[in-house]
Order: C-alpha cells, then structure tokens, then sequence
DNA sequence: AGGGTTATTGGAAGCGCTCCCGGGCCCTAC
DNA sequence: GTAGGGCCCGGGAGCGCTTCCAATAACCCT
C-alpha cells in the first residue's frame, strides 16, 4: 500500500512559511495573495504531494462537488438498451470539464427511489439528472420538495418541470409517418412504446397528427414497452389481426428489430411486403437486416445538454427548458 | 423549493433535551443511552426531518461512504454493449445492500484516469471497482498506490492483482469449440476479441486448447476487437482467406453477430455452411437469426461479486480471487 | 505631506458530525 | 460500610478545510 495519509493544508504552510489562510488562498486561486508566498505554497504542494481533501472542502464551502444522475427504468432488461450509455457517455463528457463527481442512481426500486430522496434530503449532490419518468413517477415531485437544481431527461406524463431537455419525439415520429405515407403505403400500423410515458406518448401523437394530415384513419395500434420481444410480439399480434398492413412505425430501433425478426418469422419480406421505421437511431440500426430507417435523435447530446443544464443552474443562472430536433434517416427498411 | 436548511444534530439534541453525544448515539444506534432519552431523540428526529449530513459524518469517521465503479473501456461505442449495463447493475444490486453510493467513472480518457487518481489520491471513495483493462493499462498500478481497496474485473494482460473477480475465458472458449468438434467441423476458424485483453486472449486460448486436444490444427485466426462491425469485417476477410471454413468461434456476442450478417450477405447459410459460436449471452443473443449458440458468463453475478468482493475488504476481511464458471447454451447458430 | 484606498496577512470561528474521557450514579460483593 | 465495576451522560477536542475579520503594509491622489 502507498502512503498512509495525505499531508494536510496546515502541513502545507507550516513548510511554506505561511497561514493556513494563505495557502488556502493559494491552493483555491484567489487574490490576495502575493507571488513569494504563491511559490512557495506551491513548492511545498508539490514537494508534499498534497490533493486537498473533498470531503473537508465539501463541509466548510456546503457544496459537494457532485451530481446524481438516476435513471428510473422499468426493468433491468430496458437499462440494457444502449439508449442509457449513450445518455451516460453524454453527461459524462459533459462533467469531464468540470471537477464534479458522477452519482449514479438507479432508480427504479422502491429502494433505489429511497435512496436519491436520501441523497437529496442530506444535500450528498449539489444536483440531480433525472431520466425516463414512468407515468406515475412519485419522483416527478422531486424538485420541489428540495433546495437542489433537478433537471429532467424527457419529461413527465403529466407535469412540464421547470427544467428538462427533451428530444422532438412528436415530430420525430410524424415525420417517420410523413416518409411512409409518401412510399405509398396506406395500413400504416403503429407499435407504440410505453404509453404511460411522455416519448410513448408523443411519439404515437406524431403518428396521429401525419395520419390526421393526410386524410388516412389511423390504422391499428399495438402497445408494446420498446423492447425488442415486445416489437416480436406486437407485430405478431399485428398480423393476425390486420393482415393487410403495409407499413409500421416502431416506439423505437429495439422494437423495431423485434417486428422484423416477427416478420421475417412469416415469411414477410422488408420493405416489400412491409415498411417498417424505428427511433432512435442506436448502432444497432445499422446491424438490422434490412437495415434500419429510422428517426435520429441526439441520445449523446441530450445527456450532454442535462448536464449543461445542471451546471448553469448550479451556477446560479436560469436555463431553459430544451427540445432538441430528430431527423429521419433512410436507410433500407422504408 | 422545499426547506431551505435541513436540522443539524445539535438541533436535534436541544429538542429533545439531551447532549449532542447523546444525540449522535442515539442515530448510531450505540450502546449506553437509555430508553428514555432514546425515545426522546428518536421522536425529535421525526418531528424535525432530520438526516444526518453524510459530508460531516464522513469527515469525522475518515469514511466517505462511496465507491467508485471505474470503466476503462476502449472506446464510446465499446462502452454501449450490453455488458457493462449489466455489470452496472449487478454492483447496484450488491450496494443497494448498504448505504453506500455509486461513483460512476469512465476512465477511458487520459482524463478520466487522472480523475479517477485523484479521487483515491483525495479519499473521495472507499475502494474502487475497476474493469476492462487494457494490457498496458497503467490504471493496473493503482492498487499499490493509494491506501484504497480495489478489486478488479477482469484481470489485467500482464499482472494478477491480489482480488479480482473474473469469468472462466478460457474454459469457456474451449467448451464452445469442442462442441464444434463434436459437431464434425473440422475447419474451425476464431475471431478473437480485443488480443490486448485478458479476455480475448484468454479465449483464444480456450480455442487452441480445445483444438490441440483434438489434434487438430488451429486453422484461421482474424483479429477483431468484440464490436459488431469488426465481427463482420473479420468474417469477411476470413471468407476471403479461408473459403473452406465450416465453423467460427467468435470473441462476442456482439462479434458473432456481425459474423451472422457478413455469412448472410456472403450468401453462407449458418449453421449449415458455417456453425458460428459467441460468448457473453446477452439477450440480444437471442435476437439473432438464426439464435446465437454461445458461452454464457454470469455478468451480473461478476458485478455483484465485485461488490462483494469490495465490501468485505473494506470491512477488513481477507477475501480471495474470485473465477466465475461458464456454460455453453446450445440454440440454433451450431 | 496627509487622508483615503487597496493589498496582504494570520487568527479564529465555523461547517456538522464522531468519539474519547472523566464524572455521576447505582448495584454488587466482600 | 465501602471499594469496585458496570452503565449513563455531557463536555470538548478534533476531522481538514474556507472565510470573515481586524490589523498592517503599501500605494495613490491632491
């Protein structure tokens, strides 16, 4: 084992020659402080190796140093989805330019909700990033009941926090709509994500608004939980009871290999028989067969953007809420 | 905003009529208070809200209360496998046992290292997890460094740490390609993992111990790197290289599956023409056409081991290395 | 030259908690 | 009756840092 304890500030001025206020002073930036006692502090800090302790810091300034990020997933199979990685690797590069610390929570248990209320509650994070909001969320209430900045990644079913970044899922998804309208196709089913959330929801709006557009009755809906076996299964349903579908649009890319792996199970072809469009846009698109249209959004830049968001409220200044725009990419499957 | 300030200790212990030392005993829950006085603080502890301050306890104790889960993966799209979403969660399962929080640190970065040094240098964490290291990773030393437990996952290329916990590679891959053998192929190609790994040549290992048993001849070895599209590219050239090839042991799910499309889009029927093996089963395994015959690691198991593992060394015991079995699940693929 | 800034400095008071210690107290054993 | 040995209990000294403050020192202007 190395060294058993770090040197403190006092061991730092008692070699420089100084106060402790000034090598405080010095080691923190600030002014006040004239340029032979800077070098000296910073020999000393150099010869002791000294890193000042966090936790030291934390208590005298009350500011941690850290942020949470918790993600409230329905089940372990869904935090699987690339979708939170990406979400991750975006907050994560955004806090790499600062000096805070990363939190991870999940919290989708009882037990994991428990504990971000505990962490808010005993200020362990100077800020909270929070993700995938089921309809019933009791989190949703969660930034008012504490003097902590919350930002949201999408939004709740039913509330419009003060702070969140969302991606353009209505019209995301009306534009998937729009492209197989403009194919041709006429028995445009839709595959819906979960529906007791904001994305599951506004994307199955986008779909209607494109339908409503062009005079077509929205076909047939299947409810699925953006994962691939549910996309299996929908589809599945799908063609038993509206054979003559043509076209499908999927709550995301997972759901939406899952309806080709059912197609392809009935000797359906893509996009001969059927047209399919996912969301998302994962790398996993790309590695469908046919691959994937789908509708783009930025995973990457809606972590970082959280991120953005939380430092400039941490910082005091009043952000606004964002949407970020989707694009649709065309690819084989439409 | 909700209350602007949480009660202090001190708070707690003025309401309730008793000593601060009192007071913390009771939260403690140490010996040598009595009933009277226990219920008193309990009662004001309610009735006030109060949650002790975990950066105050933390510096009195010399205990931060935090671990941190250190990635030191390759790159972006290496992070977004499956694995490491399960290896995130089977740690969380283990912690959420405790009252100790998650560190999330992605170390991939020359930036990330030096966070993730100076967080043990500053004692922001009570040990460390460390996973995926490359063979010249230079986070391998860290354990030596700093007065921190770490455990590893995985084992680095060229070190055996004094705790890690690992999956049986070698066996693993040797198991898979015996059962290639019993199948009756005979030109038995790999395609390894990242070759700077202690997984991917682990594996490869397995590989030419199964075939050295046999008497067989190891055939054809492409290099990959576990990503889809490197499976793929391997495929390809391995086809090119080696049109006789029946059968492929691949480093991956992942890498499998890129074989799948290359074999599909080469118009090679699989398992007919060629058998194709993974390792990892993750689900998406199961997404495959046709399903994926592969190794199964218990990732999650090796997350919550890991935990584990940390946790009794900071409790002070001893624990020992740790190498989780695996097991070949036969489906479709060979 | 004198009054008024503005820089520098170290002392000391916290931040909110833990935990050692010594003083009461009561009970038991001799 | 009294010496020990538990239990309770509160005082107080930290943990390592920031930051306010009062005291000097240096400097500017007219």
């Amino acid at each position: 084992m190395g060294p058993k304890r770090q040197p403190t500030l006092d061991e730092v001025a008692a070699r420089a020659g100084v106060s402790r206020s000034a090598a405080s002073r010095v080691i923190n930036n600030a002014r006040h402080v004239s340029q032979a006692k800077r070098d000296a502090v910073e020999r000393a800090v150099a010869e002791l190796g000294f890193v000042p302790n966090p936790t030291a810091r934390a208590l005298a300034t009350q500011q941690v140093g850290a942020v949470v990020l918790a993600l409230s997933h329905h089940d372990p199979a869904q935090f699987t989805d690339p979708f939170f990685a990406q979400i991750i690797l975006g907050v994560n590069a955004e806090l790499e330019k600062t000096d805070l610390e990363l939190l991870l929570v999940l919290a989708n248990t009882t037990q994991g909700q428990a504990r971000l209320q505990r962490i808010l509650k005993s200020r362990r994070a100077d800020g909270v990033m929070l993700m995938a909001l089921r309809g019933d969320d009791p989190l949703a209430a969660l930034a008012d009941q504490h003097d902590v900045p919350v930002v949201f990644g999408g939004r709740p079913l039913h509330a419009e926090p003060r702070w969140y970044v969302d991606a353009d899922n209505r019209g995301g998804s009306r534009l998937a709509t729009e492209h197989l309208i403009g194919l041709g196709r006429r028995h445009i089913a839709v595959i819906t994500g979960q529906m007791d959330t904001d994305a599951g929801a506004s994307r199955h709006r986008g779909y209607l608004d494109a339908m409503a557009v062009a005079g077509l009755s929205p076909s047939r809906v299947e409810h699925g939980d953006f994962t691939e076996p549910s996309g299996a299964a929908a589809m599945t349903r799908l063609l038993a009871a509206y054979p003559e579908v043509d076209a499908v649009v999927a709550g995301s890319d997972a759901a939406a290999a899952g309806a080709l792996r059912a197609l392809k199970a009935h000797g359906r072809s893509v996009p001969g028989d059927v047209a399919v469009v996912g969301f998302d846009d994962l790398l996993t698109a790309q590695h469908t067969d046919p691959q994937l249209t789908t509708v783009h959004q930025p995973i990457h830049g809606l972590g970082r953007e959280m991120a953005k968001m939380l430092l400039s409220l941490i910082a005091g200044e009043e952000p606004h809420p964002l949407i970020l725009p989707t694009r649709l990419v065309r690819r084989a499957s439409a």
